[in-house]
DNA sequence: GCATCTATGTTATGTTGTAACACACATAGC
DNA sequence: GCTATGTGTGTTACAACATAACATAGATGC
């Protein structure tokens, strides 16, 4: 796949993108770290260093109200704006997207308090269309 | 005081809450059971209860960056709408406002994707106006 | 009385995240 | 070359956050 090359990762970033990649939702560290062991994977340092990196590149996303971790959705995650989460209950499928009005409206708050923001936690709960059909 | 006379707090509800509105910020759970063993707490687990109610009364909040609590800043948590936080990464002060139009926004999102909405988390991270001053 | 519901107390355990220290490897400057 | 520096890595131990399981107590409704 070779997508994200511009980040040039290590060994243990790789290791840790691909297995949120390949798993296609979200994961915890502890889930990483137990599918990374047959890779050398030993302690949970080993994935969550791999993690804060992948975060601060914004190729990951940490889920607050999951301690869960999972792989942008988007092609090329160079300069796209604040991501939020639309985490459904039932099935535990998470849709990503980008609310710029919703984050728009909310840095214009900030700027009216003097408050600098620096980044935004945006979750919503709830339950999925395919879960609201079948129960 | 005697506010959120309403919900007829339990003992241990009403020890957590006047914590957390003494406190006048955010407070891990561990925090309040060590500002309450003076009072007889012995457990996590008599924390963790009394939070679940409250949070489910509405009068705290959940902060799920900090995985901390704090008292709502309403005088009557009586029926306002979805709140958002601005979080000060400085000084730790927290901030609670109710972003009815950006909420309005994602709620519509949802709804064109047949996401039923149950709840939302809104933490903003950044620098309040005093810390930048100051800073 | 007694069934039921909620709140509570207690012990133990599970889950999530970091501190501290050591080592390997690359690269820039001398 | 060789050393200083920065980053990535490996490992042990531990801290911080949260819940399972089981027992007890009190209120309410029949």
């Amino acid at each position: 796949m070779r997508t994200h090359a511009q980040h040039e990762l290590t060994k243990n970033q790789a290791l840790v993108f691909g297995s949120l990649s390949e798993a296609g939702g979200p994961l915890t560290a502890y889930a990483i770290l137990d599918l990374l062991r047959e890779d050398g994977f030993r302690a949970p340092l080993q994935v969550y260093r791999a993690l804060d990196k992948l975060v601060e590149f914004g190729i990951v996303h940490r889920l607050e109200s999951l301690n869960a971790f999972v792989a942008c959705s988007h092609k090329d995650c160079t300069g796209h704006g604040s991501a939020a989460f639309a985490i459904c209950e039932k099935c535990g499928d998470v849709r990503e997207f980008t609310p710029d009005d919703a984050v728009r409206l909310l840095k214009d708050w900030t700027e009216s308090q003097g408050f600098a923001l620096a980044r935004t936690t945006i979750e919503l709960r709830g339950t999925c269309k395919d879960c609201v059909a079948s129960g």
